[in-house]
DNA sequence: TCATTCATAACCCTTTTTGGGTATTGCGAT
DNA sequence: ATCGCAATACCCAAAAAGGGTTATGAATGA
């Protein structure tokens, strides 16, 4: 939602190289719409920093000395679940990226975006967005699609659907109440579901189902 | 205008409404950079389609009669994992995203972006990228960041040990022997879990330790 | 038509789990 | 020194789960 008195997007930056920083610096003093309060080498102070003066969006490097990044983030998030958040780095290891995305990042630019894609990832962030540089997008779709390969189990329909509600903690009394089968019946599924995964007890088929995703 | 005659990109278009189909078609038509090979109102001969055409990407509805666009990703990726397909859709609820994601669309464009939008789309997935909408992207990546709060549980460090043992699957026998303490020891600390929990079995505890994320 | 699979249901019997206690030891905080 | 808590351990009775077996009707397919 934006604000029709706010003229300009309020802006600090986190980033450990000083030539960069002051040329991020001045990116945002002389762009239309933006403003820079903050520059700093580091997320050692960025709470104090933050409550002084009080930006909109971060800009965050991750390979900082003193306290990085992604630690960086980790900390304002603890406080903090409103301030926008992007990422700013040479980075572009699954490690890195999906721990500051896990840690509450907005959004993730690699250092090599022009200047003009960074202002417009700024913007696109406070409008709602998650900015991303292009392989860094793709990445993060992949993991979707890597590991969707449920193990082809030969669970008949009916046995799927009791294991499904065997992982949701149910009990075979609870089970067979809610088919509207008769207790041995459901007992006798569940029987069955054992031997086809090789298990001995209910715990044991949750785990397995939820491992190797049958369900 | 170098590269009109070649190194255009081949798009197919799969679009029930016949207005937006006919819209896109001329868009690629008239657009440099770009050719269209194929217009269809669903997924249903989408093998063949691409067999004949052979186009690089795909612009693909997901609401569709007969075979929709999510299903038609499945058949699609079911023998072939490098063609680049782009959802292109009204949904913007997670079950779809999601969905289409998993089964491995490459992009995910609302209605309601620009032409120039969409073809910037294409450009992109082309080079490499996932080109998403903004608020589709914020979706995708809370997704990393939600599931992170594992919930506060005042179980003690013995007391999660043995509960990962239980979502390991391993019953109150083993649990015991692995951590070398009496079977009634185990059991004491597991009705402690139960209480905390407010479950009372195994199962329960199982699933609602995944669901919340304590171990 | 006949064999197979699936979903349904029941029986017997054993083992495990669960819920209720009680109790000791050790360790850090008051 | 004492309090509280975590971890250890045991007992008993009831409930639930597990293992084996058999059986029937419906649907499917060779």
């Amino acid at each position: 939602m934006k604000d029709n008195i706010k003229e300009s997007l309020r802006v600090q930056i986190y980033e450990d190289n000083e030539e960069l920083r002051n040329m991020l610096s001045m990116l945002l003093t002389h762009s239309n719409g933006f403003e820079l309060c903050g520059a700093f080498s580091n997320c050692a102070d960025v709470i104090n920093n933050i409550a002084e003066c009080l930006p909109d969006v971060i800009l965050c490097d991750i390979e900082m000395p003193g306290v990085d990044g992604i630690e960086g983030v980790r900390i304002i998030r603890k406080q903090n679940k409103e301030i926008l958040i992007l990422m700013y780095t040479v980075f572009d290891d699954n490690e890195h990226l999906f721990e500051a995305l896990c840690e509450g990042a907005n959004g993730y630019l690699l250092k090599g975006e022009s200047p003009a894609e960074i202002l417009k990832a700024l913007k696109e962030m406070y409008a709602g967005g998650a900015p991303m540089s292009p392989s860094i997008a793709k990445k993060v779709l992949r993991l979707f699609s890597i590991q969707r390969e449920k193990t082809e189990s030969d669970l008949t329909p009916r046995e799927k659907e009791i294991l499904t509600l065997m992982v949701a903690g149910k009990s075979v009394k609870m089970i067979a109440g809610q088919l509207d089968i008769a207790f041995e019946t459901a007992r006798t599924h569940i029987k069955n579901i054992y031997e086809k995964l090789h298990v001995h007890s209910q715990t044991e088929a949750v785990s397995k189902a939820i491992k190797e995703r049958l369900v």
